[in-house]
DNA sequence: TAAAAATGCTAACAATTGTTAGCGGGTTAT
DNA sequence: ATAACCCGCTAACAATTGTTAGCATTTTTA
């Protein structure tokens, strides 16, 4: 009753909406997901966040514990969701090398059209854990760049895959693939099907027309 | 005389070290690449950045303007880089295109190799220059992009090159390349050269063993 | 409908940020 | 030797940072 003996209008609190499905923690770690890519994780303020949000600053505090804390969510979430692809690739039987990879690169790929914020917050902003995520992180991520260097290198045993440096052809698909970021940004942008083929077949059979 | 009343030990002031053909502006300018990489523009203080350098935060102003200046400076010199090289490799007569993405391809390797610190900054890191800058970087990518796509757009038209989008190609070039990060870091490093041909292979001709 | 839980607000905090002012010692040039 | 300049220091600033305390309001539960 305070309130309305100092002010005659009444006071209205904003709401986070929350769509069907979704905490409202979910909403936070979305837009938060979305600034980071904008703007990186350090130059993203909590109240910076609040006011996408349309909330103040404080209000956040009641569905997250930190600011850290959504960089968690985000990076351990997009990092859970391609290790256990990865296996599910792995343990299909019947499969050549090549094959296995085309998979790998296709879902690196679908990924990457479908959760991009997150995806690409995850993989540009994962430096700024704090360490027990941090090595945690770390190791993760170079278990799954082991992982696929196995295929190729198995590929390579079968002769189905040319003799070069298996982690030097991992950092080069991995990499190739995060560069999707520039297609978001682009004005005149294929179809997700074709950029999935085209960059499929150009890090499959390359760039030169065979003769 | 006064700081000898108040101190019985001799005031020692610290004096940035300049390498020889380089002024200390350099020296501070090498340090901050070197940071930026590490943690990021906006994670790196300038007093992060003094302690490494070898002195207090102020003592800095009287080398550079501003930390704003610094990332400028960086990003500029790269980029200009790249662009007198791109100019320089349109400029040659009877090369093919694929000899010419080759060349390009080599010189990013390489750049990358030497200036690992100031060109991974430049590409990771620009987003956060200030406006005038800011939309001159923006135009410089997108038009440095755009000289990529036309070699390997004249190189479709010859039948040098596979018939796909020309854009597409471009991002997953350069983006491979960026990829060399994680070859820095790594402990059992293949040589340069190795990684250089490797990875130009790889591209030009893929990853399939033809039969 | 009353109690409990969830969620918002304002105000404030201590720490850290980039940067400036002003001073003085050290080096170089006259 | 003396003047001028370079360059480092300390101290301080205003702004911004993440976060907490305490209270008010709305929503859910009983």
């Amino acid at each position: 009753m305070l309130a309305f003996l100092l002010s005659l209008t009444p006071i209205i609190m904003a709401k986070i909406k929350r769509n069907r499905n979704g905490t409202r923690k979910d909403v936070i770690i979305a837009k938060a997901a979305k600034l980071f890519r904008e703007k990186g994780f350090s130059a993203t303020s909590m109240r910076d966040l609040a006011e996408h949000v349309g909330v103040e600053a404080a209000s956040l505090y009641n569905h997250i514990s930190s600011k850290a804390e959504i960089l968690q969510e985000i990076c351990f979430k997009t990092a859970n969701n391609f290790m256990s692809h990865i296996e599910e690739v792995d343990a299909t039987p019947n499969k050549t090398a090549i094959e296995k990879i085309q998979a790998i690169l296709r879902f690196h790929i679908r990924q990457m059209l479908d959760n991009y914020e997150e995806v690409y917050v995850s993989d540009r902003e994962w430096k700024h854990l704090t360490d027990p995520y941090l090595s945690n992180m770390q190791t993760q991520r170079r278990a799954y760049r082991q992982r696929i260097a196995s295929v190729i290198e198995d590929g390579i045993r079968k002769g189905e895959i040319k003799p070069i440096d298996a982690p030097t052809a991992v950092l080069i698909m991995l990499h190739a693939v995060s560069g999707i970021e520039s297609w978001h940004r682009s004005k005149k942008k294929i179809a997700g099907e074709v950029l999935e083929d085209n960059m499929v077949q150009i890090l499959v059979d390359g760039l030169r027309k065979q003769a």
